[in-house]
DNA sequence: CGAATTCATTTAACATGTTAAGTATCTCTC
DNA sequence: GAGAGATACTTAACATGTTAAATGAATTCG
């Protein structure tokens, strides 16, 4: 069996890993993490969103969103209010305190970035990305949650 | 601010999540999470170990690893004993019947990453693989829970 | 119209990630 | 050789990942 330290999700997992390990001290200082920085950003990005489409953008599953969203709008960093037409929806914004609270830990968060660019290379950067989704598209559609049925 | 749905971290995490996807069902049919499994995979590599180098090889942090190994030894998929010398450390290992799980999982395991090398292509995927080896190495030394200090 | 179905979101239950604190053992030093 | 410190591991507490089930609201279809 291939070296098991070697393999491509071991391979993933360690340089995320040591990318992020850049960022958590900062947001911890702010009460924040990885997740719920995710969001803020996104909402700032997008503004008022549904949840099922939030979950998408920061790529969160249902369950794990709903709970953080809980969290957020209790800190009001977060509003949400219900959709008139559909009252299944909510539409879920990011609050003046939440603006606030990304000013304040952006600019650290900036400037971690720009010295990972800076280490490792603006050029090389932008093709592991490339490279990335690459393999994202090349695997998409093929664990959809339909094809293990056949094994059942 | 940079589109946040195009930053490294994102990236990262969209990659291993379309590599993994594929590999979760298989393993989840045997009663397996992919963190048992890397355990079972590094332990049937190395033979004996301490939990702390597991640690290591397997890129679990201690507490994640010390929950798995009560309940990896409870279905009596790995062994444990105290080291003579040193009553602190204890070493673990596969047992027989964690080996022949591995010989039921692995085929399947092994032939899911076939198909993700080949959609990917060979030499792309050791291409991907090289980047990823060096963004880690980057970024060593970098975040190693020193330089945080200075902020606080 | 009304039951069945679909859809958006939440809750539940269990496993892991993450940091801090605890426990037991060992080592080192005076 | 006794106490201070270091080391290996575990427990605790809280946050998220993951799958299944529940809830409540809209839609479809007979």
């Amino acid at each position: 069996m291939r070296e098991f330290s070697r393999s491509l999700p071991m391979s993933l997992l360690r340089a995320r890993e040591a990318v992020m390990r850049q960022f958590r001290p900062s947001l911890r200082q702010h009460g924040l993490t990885e997740q719920q920085w995710r969001i803020l950003r996104a909402l700032a990005a997008i503004g008022a969103v549904e949840v099922t489409e939030l979950a998408r953008t920061a790529f969160l599953l249902g369950p794990s969103l709903s709970r953080i969203l809980r969290d957020l709008e209790a800190r009001h960093l977060i509003e949400r209010k219900t959709a008139k037409e559909d009252q299944r929806r909510s539409m879920v914004s990011i609050s003046e305190k939440g603006v606030k609270l990304m000013a304040v830990v952006a600019p650290t968060s900036e400037a971690i970035y720009a010295e990972i660019t800076r280490r490792f290379g603006t050029r090389k950067l932008a093709d592991l990305q490339e490279m990335l989704g690459e393999l994202e598209q090349s695997l998409a559609g093929l664990g959809s949650a339909d094809e293990a049925i056949a094994e059942e």
